[in-house]
This record gives structure tokens, sequence and C-alpha cells, in this order.
DNA sequence: TGAATACATGACTATTTGGTTATATGTCAA
DNA sequence: TTGACATATAACCAAATAGTCATGTATTCA
């Protein structure tokens, strides 16, 4: 299950998309989409709604997390759909929160 | 264990929280940082010879990811050693490195 | 004292980016 | 077609911030 603990240290494009990953959850307004979505595909619309934000600013938002793969991304008719791609995101979120109670 | 699943909404306090910690989180000099000092607390000298900044900017990321938590602060004489407070941190880390290979 | 060392901080700049407005693209129904 | 609806995108602006340079503050030692 790739617990051969490689110590190897990380190269600096490795940490630049580390960070990219990382940053892209440190927006309140993504985080709120990611919510929105993390218990079944939603439509833009449906999101827009959950949010209370513009639809062209959501649009954007839903764009870079579905490029970066942290959401699906899947068109039907008229309606897109988006969704979590990888559980592992909504249970770094719940650590942190978990941990900022100290 | 705070197992007790409660879902309840987040507040936007809360997401502001939240998104704030991935923020900082969100710079890969920040995170050459946290993995200068993963191994054990390290002065701000060694922090800055490894990786290779300026003093300046290692001081105010420092500050920082202090600030919000991230890392300990002990002055002892001179030197001021910073250090990681929670693993959960670094986890959360590899957790993001293993999930970029897809 | 005074100088050297270790760290912090203020001022400044350049860049990035979240949000808005307006418009474009695509799909369906009448 | 035409119009209504769903989504994306371009242009723009204001705010946030990473980095630099210079300087300030402690601490130690000669």
């Amino acid at each position: 299950m790739s617990n051969t603990k490689k110590k190897r240290p990380l190269s600096d494009d490795e940490f630049g998309q580390i960070a990219q990953h990382f940053r892209l959850l440190g927006e309140p307004m993504r985080l709120k989409i990611l919510q929105a979505v993390c218990q079944g595909p939603r439509t833009v619309n449906d999101i827009v709604a959950a949010v209370d934000a513009t639809q062209a600013n959501v649009s954007k938002h839903l764009a870079l997390l579905a490029s970066a793969g942290i959401l699906t991304r899947k068109k039907d008719g008229q309606c897109v759909y988006y969704g979590m791609k990888d559980p592992l995101t909504m249970k770094m979120c719940e650590l942190v929160h978990s941990q900022l109670a100290n």
C-alpha cells in the first residue's frame, strides 16, 4: 500500500505542486463549494445557490478545482455536474477543522 | 476519540479559519521550511541554510507559521528554535504528495 | 564599553488573484 | 428560427502577499 517509506527529499517542482494543491484549498469560497458537492455531484446552478455567490465567480472556482483534479466534471445536456474526485480532500478539511479547536 | 460525527454545516468563520490554515501550506518556501524542521527543532540560521533564502524572508514565514500554531517557537540564548507543533501537518503534505502521482 | 552574532521588522515593489460586469457558447423547446 | 436557460470566459480592478533591502533589538563575549 505504498507504505515503503522513501525519505527522499522533495524537488522544487514537487514542492510547487503540493503548494499549488494547498493553495486551492486556501479560499473560503472554494471550501464552501467543496462542501456543496461532497455528498454527490451537483450542477453549477445548485452550487451557486448553495454558496451564495455569482455564477461567474463559482464557474471560475469550479474550473480551477476541476483542472487541478480535485473535482470531477461531467456534462449532461445543458447541465454540468461537478463532484468530489477524492474523498481524501474532505478528510483533510475535517482534520484541519478538528485541529483548530486545539 | 471525537468520532461522534457531527454533520453540522460550518460557519463562515470556520471556513475562513480552515482556509487560512491551508493557505499557509500553499507556498513552496513554507513547505521547504516545514521539511527543514520536521525532524526536530531548528534555529533560524539552520533553516535559512537549508532552504536557500534570505534571513528576512525566512523570519517572516516562520512568524506566520508560528502565530498560526503550525510551528512552535522557543528562544534559547540568542538562538530561536522552531519546530513542528503537530505531526498531522506533515502527514497532510505526504498525503497530497502521494495523491499527485494519481 | 564595543563589536559580533542571531533574529525581527518596517517600508517598498512587483505579482498574483478573487470578484464583478458583460458577453460568448452551447443546449433545448416551441 | 427564436427565445430561454445553463455554463464559460474575457476584461478589468482592488486587495493581498512574497520577496528585498535596510534597520532595529537582543544576547554574548572580549
